[in-house]
DNA sequence: CCCAAGTCCTGGTTGC
DNA sequence: TGCAACCAGGACTTGG
């Protein structure tokens, strides 16, 4: 697996190489999305959704294929330029010809499509365990914090040492364990990290059982918005009161990133 | 003008 | 002093 062997989707032949093939099945690995793809090679499609990313699953019309352009009596049925931030419709069919449509839109453009031969892309084999399910515990937390002068915040983001979290996620499970996000990593207590370690876990499954975070643009593949925003109690709460302690919500920039925090309760 | 769910790259700093 | 690991800040992008 060499560098080399990574396609953007901007690259000629991107999609050439992609079409005809069998998509295996679907993995994840923190906020990257693994499709093993059939045939000899061991290629892979990877995808991220960035920030506004959004994957949009939809099957469609049974009946056999669309009638050709130009083939005479054809009916106009869509016209997909109207949606300005799709970046690529991905059409599968399966062994009955039905048809799905997976459409990756993104607005900002921050999201990415790569395909790689020889295995997932080589950035995936950097990140972490996955910080939901992957297999990792308060020790190796522990471990990795120890002499660590970065805030504890930064850390988190990080997708090195886990994979999966965001800022929304980090401000949370910061906020649910009592823990100031400017702390040095080394700085914390066995204790705080234990609370931490279980607090990244539970916000991660509440976030996905509320089917995600919805700020402005998130929705799942089938279009719907996700309900984790409802019960945020740090993210995005800057002068609103803590619902723990009553202090007044500060904000501060850690790693780049805006933070909210409780001066009060978060130490 | 400021702010926003993401990652990557660069160049400076720290400490073994 | 040498060298890695570490870390802060900017770039990218479009919209509210």
């Amino acid at each position: 697996m060499t560098a080399s062997m990574l396609r953007d989707c901007s690259e000629a032949g991107f999609i050439a190489e992609l079409v005809g093939r069998e998509v295996m099945g679907v993995e994840r690995l923190g906020k990257f999305l693994l499709l093993p793809l059939g045939g000899p090679g061991g290629w892979h499609l990877t995808l991220h959704l960035g920030m506004t990313g959004q994957i949009l699953v939809t099957q469609e019309p049974s009946g056999g294929t669309a009638p050709a352009v130009g083939s005479g009596g054809a009916t106009l049925v869509s016209v997909d330029a109207a949606d300005v931030h799709a970046r690529f419709v991905f059409v599968l069919e399966d062994d009955d010809g039905g048809r799905v449509r997976v459409v990756f839109r993104d607005m900002r453009k921050f999201g990415r499509v790569h395909l790689t031969a020889g295995g997932p892309a080589e950035r995936l084999g950097r990140l972490g365990p996955d910080a939901w399910i992957g297999e990792w515990d308060a020790h190796y937390l522990a471990e990795l914090l120890r002499r660590r002068r970065a805030p504890i915040k930064a850390f988190l983001l990080d997708q090195r040492h886990l994979a999966g979290i965001g800022n929304i996620y980090a401000d949370e499970s910061l906020w649910w364990a009592g823990i100031d996000p400017t702390r040095p990593c080394g700085a914390l207590s066995v204790e705080e990290v234990e609370r931490l370690a279980a607090e990244i876990r539970r916000q991660l499954s509440e976030g996905v059982a509320r089917l995600g975070c919805t700020l402005s643009d998130f929705v799942d593949t089938e279009g719907r918005p996700g309900g984790f925003q409802e019960q945020l109690q740090a993210y995005g709460r800057r002068g609103q009161t803590c619902s723990r302690c009553g202090r007044t919500m500060t904000r501060t920039v850690v790693a780049g990133r805006g933070t909210t925090y409780c001066p009060g309760c978060q130490q």
